[in-house]
DNA sequence: TTTAATATTGCAAACCATTTGCAGTTAGAC
DNA sequence: GTCTAACTGCAAATGGTTTGCAATATTAAA
């Protein structure tokens, strides 16, 4: 996790859209809320918790506030909740009617991310659904390996 | 996690090849680490440390030590961590000379698990990796979904 | 069979991510 | 501006997992 860079696909989601939608259901903007949402829309990769807090302005916001608006933007479907299996759970800033559905690689000595858009074949999940019997089947899928710069 | 029933891919494997596994590798096979593996061996699918605990003869043994017990099975490759999402960690045992790489479909409502043979494509698995110019990459992949029974 | 070396255990305390209760604060509808 | 529900900080609680340490048990060797 090293870069801070302004990607495209988050840099187009407005700050006002965001909080936008947080009003429409009766949420308030607050500076906490309005600051973690910044640092979400500068950052394309999931992050923690704690990276959220840590990028905070100085005097940010208790930790607590982070996990109470975090777990609040999740049920709202404005972030996505991943999990890279190393015990702290992950946030993506979700684009609006996007279903935030894809998958990530992760460099297992560095930790850099990269999104995939590759997806288990639909028709596969189909038949593992349907051969057990069971309904609305999805999947959680990450990839790990060595990234380049991890292999030198 | 209902039945605790005798599945036969687990049924096979010995007691006496487990631990001989063990001494093979310097380890001293003590009463909990062989009520671990009898309670393993008799379960097809991954238990959470907690479970194992709760399944152990009377007075058992100290949690710490079941903790400690599946780290080192874990490292000699006798047992496999699996992640269901739900923050506690599952192990299932392996049998020697399988890399034990599998998934499994989980209900949401009960916990009931299955065994599942599909894999992710390996072509598909090594576009992503040369794409990205990753090397060694693998995956971790679990089906959720609603059960035969918890649909009625 | 006893010994000696050392791996393992129980216990309690420590850790870390996350959640929660509560009293005080604040955004935003009116 | 007022009012109230939503929100916040703080500190304590939770749940899974790890660890330090002194006591104990397994195994190889004598």
């Amino acid at each position: 996790m090293r870069k801070s860079c302004q990607h495209p696909r988050h840099e187009g989601q407005e700050l006002s859209s965001l909080t936008g939608r947080l009003r429409r259901e009766a949420r308030k903007v607050t500076g906490p809320r309005a600051a973690i949402l910044e640092i979400l829309r500068h950052h394309p990769h999931p992050l923690t918790i704690k990276e959220v807090f840590e990028e905070l302005p100085k005097s940010g916001c208790d930790l607590a506030t982070v996990y109470r608006a975090m777990q609040m933007m999740e049920k709202l479907g404005m972030v996505k909740r991943f999990d890279f299996g190393d015990g702290a759970a992950r946030f993506e800033l979700m684009n609006e009617g996007d279903n935030g559905h894809h998958h990530h690689l992760i460099c297992t000595r560095c930790a850099q991310v990269v999104r995939i858009e590759e997806c288990f074949p639909a028709e596969i999940e189909r038949q593992i659904a349907s051969k057990n019997g069971y309904q609305a089947v999805t999947h959680r899928l990450e990839f790990f390996g060595i990234c380049p710069d991890c292999q030198k």
